[in-house]
DNA sequence: AAGTGGTCTAGACCACGTA
DNA sequence: ACGTGGTCTAGACCACTTC
């Protein structure tokens, strides 16, 4: 354990023993700073490291302190639906349903248009997660060459696509016809819909609708 | 714009150009630091940074490299519900279902046993959340003296109680009758549930199960 | 206005993992 | 075995925000 981490499992043990409860202001970095026996920016560290997971505020000038648990972040990581279903256990399946190129939409795509992608993930030959794929072909006109016949689009953009922005939004509605049909599960079944647009900068990459029988899926996310 | 962030939005150009294609090795730290003309700790900051969006990766004595997007994770922040609730532009309110103390169960609560509370925030008068919680005598014994009647036990919490760990479960469900009722929507009608954990250190303080009417809402999560 | 947190520098030592 | 990234120190200047 390095010293900043030390000074933080202290400083913890000072929050969860009440010695600097919730609203309570916490000593100044000098003061920690001899207390601690460190330098400054060990003490920063540590203290960085509370802000990041919530548990305090710090404002200039007016010194930092807890903070309950309003600012509760989590950290969501959403896997290669491959490596989600063979952590499982299950035999991994692809299937391409439909692959064409439509003209682009709101300024997305208006030059070399958007691939359009239905593919299907199923997990031991049952239908686990229905894809339902947009790439822009103005910011990734390599995708025009990509069949996508025996693996998705999301290996590929794994593999070659780095993105520094993504939005995610995670929803549930009722199975329409033609997606109980696909998924194999009754009409009006609670699915849960992972929706998903990643840009690069701010090009506008890709976008994905994912969606899950409820039975079979949930998303976990994990504290910072 | 500090310099680390100028040289992490260089960084981000060498990515996004291709000049740092995925998969390949970026120079080394000494190498950036000479010819950014910036001191070495700048330099390792803007890295850093770069590694928790998940760009890059790196590894002792074999340098850093650039990933695709296999490890993007997204922040997933929840506020309180009231705030949901009037940040939407609804008047907020609240109504206490149930509260008992119930024996505790699997070690969690054993000595003081469970507060279990049921109860509804609604927006404009329409129910919009049904809250089960579970609070843990043993760990938070202050929690027995509330009577949760006007604010909800999250008011309470996040007033008072620091947590170090929280996990959350995003899910959907098909609403049984009891629950239809109560959020006033057709039996079966698709759910949005959110599950947490939340503790301190070791110590399991508090459960919730948060159940939405699909229609009405959503889960949003912003990248890093 | 002043003191806090935020940033940056320059240097050193260390441990680990790969070559 | 050795060079990389990881950590820590000591010091300085700055800008913001509260007093």
């Amino acid at each position: 354990m390095s010293r900043h981490d030390e000074i933080r499992q202290e400083m913890l043990r000072r929050i969860n023993d009440g010695e600097w409860p919730v609203g309570s202001d916490i000593p100044h970095e000098m003061v920690l700073t001899e207390e601690f026996g460190a330098a400054r920016g060990t003490v920063r560290r540590a203290l960085s490291t509370l802000v990041e997971q919530g548990l305090i505020e710090r404002r200039k000038r007016a010194g930092s302190r807890v903070v309950g648990q309003t600012s509760q972040t989590s950290k969501l990581h959403i896997p290669l639906i491959r490596e989600e279903i063979e952590s499982r256990g299950h035999a991994y399946s692809y299937r391409l349903l439909e692959r064409e190129v439509k003209p682009g939409l709101h300024g997305i795509g208006t030059r070399n248009g958007l691939l359009w992608v239905r593919c299907l993930h199923l997990a031991d030959g049952a239908p686990f997660q229905l894809e339902h794929r947009t790439i822009n072909l103005d910011t990734l006109p390599q995708a025009a060459e990509q069949p996508f016949r025996v693996t998705g689009p999301n290996e590929w953009l794994v593999r070659e696509v780095p993105a520094t922005r993504v939005i995610t939004r995670i929803s549930a509605a009722a199975a329409e016809a033609e997606i109980a049909e696909i998924l194999a599960v009754p009409e009006h079944a609670p699915l849960l819909i992972v929706s998903r647009e990643t840009f690069m900068g701010e090009a506008h990459l890709t976008e994905a609708r994912l969606s899950h029988p409820a039975e079979q899926y949930q998303v976990t996310t994990l504290s910072i």
